[in-house]
DNA sequence: GCGATTCTGTAACATTTGCTACACGGGAAA
DNA sequence: TTTCCCGTGTAGCAAATGTTACAGAATCGC
């Protein structure tokens, strides 16, 4: 599908100026990707940067053993700034990133994203919000792993998952939560568990609902 | 002190060109700061960038309840990212940074490191080079709380001090290391005296040294 | 329907980490 | 010297998390 300027100018008419848009319009590669789709893997080199237009990226750094951890998600008009940083040398990706639902995003050529700050304020602008936003991600993540609990920690994901996605209930198994809290899925059931008799959660196959007594 | 442009030349002379070191010799504050300074702590209003010229600074984040932990060291020519995402508005600081040693080190105005992006290719590279840099620190630091038992993550600490001091004899308490382990001096004695009687370090009051057998 | 597969529940136990309490020794301060 | 503070060692128990093993339930493919 071929980028039109007046679909771009709708959704980034306050972020990005004229001339910036015509660009993206040019070099610009919209994509819909399904949900479950890989976008990046460890390894992997980066060729482009992508934007979000809707749906949202989960981003996960794994241990040389296999396991992983969420680190953050991508939403609303995000990008993701471990690939800014491979732009310099066109570094190896160190994540793993997986749309968490139907996605739909413009990939930007590497090679633009270096030209583009000098050339527009507004990109540039861009460039360093994203940044910004991504250490605080970051920042998020090591708060909840290096001085939480589990439970804690599991809450808080199914209350990020909440905000992420608008809604109460999540299609998900154990076993995955338990990937994206880098641990087991016997120990994420049996917290679960326990925090369905607290009734904080409803639980039943494949499906996880958040209940209002647990959201914050 | 007043900065000369020779001074800069000397330090730099590789990784700045001329024109950017005139200038950070009119706008650059030079500073001298003890082992234990607190360069910044959570909530501090960031209002210059530091680049070390020597020494190394710590940088840590705590959580509500006055627990730390340890993000990653600065060192050699290294700037630290959190200051530079603070400049697009005013931030306040998310962590503390505090000297680890006698560190000299160069105060850059916030208002110059935009400008100066698109003014110097050599800053700009810099700045995503800095990016790029602490970006990996922060994964390495939470592939470390993530993925490793505190024994590991113990030794790993050890190992990390020794490649930035060069030396293998280091003058710290329990408490301290218990710190930027993000847990008790208790559980850092008994996993010391553990490491101890496998023959990896030495303990003395005050000071722990790394034998050869625990080097990686 | 029926077998196979996937997901969940749970018990039992091991290991790791946290916390409390206290003893000891070195060295600084009086 | 004596006193006191700080850093360390360590026991003992509590809590949290990891691991193994297995059983039953839901769903899918045939």
């Amino acid at each position: 599908m071929k980028l039109d300027i007046t679909f771009l100018h709708q959704q980034f008419g306050k972020l990005f100026e004229g001339h910036l848009l015509e660009e993206l319009a040019q070099v610009g590669n919209y994509m819909e990707v399904e949900e479950g789709f890989v976008l990046m893997r460890p390894g992997g080199y980066i060729r482009s940067v992508p934007i979000l237009l809707s749906g949202s990226v989960k981003i996960m750094r794994a241990d040389a053993d296999g396991r992983e951890a969420l680190l953050y998600y991508l939403g609303g008009l995000d990008s993701c700034a471990m690939s800014l940083t491979c732009c310099i040398d066109r570094k190896q990706s160190e994540i793993t990133a997986i749309a968490d639902e139907k996605t739909r995003l413009i990939a930007i050529p590497v090679e633009k994203v270096e030209e583009w700050v000098c050339k527009y304020p507004s990109w540039k602008h861009f460039v360093f919000m994203t940044y910004q936003k991504r250490f605080e991600d970051l920042l998020g993540a090591i708060d909840q792993i290096a001085f939480h609990k589990l439970d804690e920690r599991l809450l808080g994901l199914l209350n990020r998952k909440m905000k992420q996605c608008g809604c109460t209930t999540f299609t998900i198994t154990h076993e995955e939560l338990g990937q994206e809290l880098a641990t087991s899925r016997e120990v994420t059931s049996r917290l679960l568990k326990q925090l369905e008799r607290l009734g904080k959660v409803k639980l039943s196959r494949n499906k996880i609902e958040l209940l209002a007594t647990a959201i914050s």
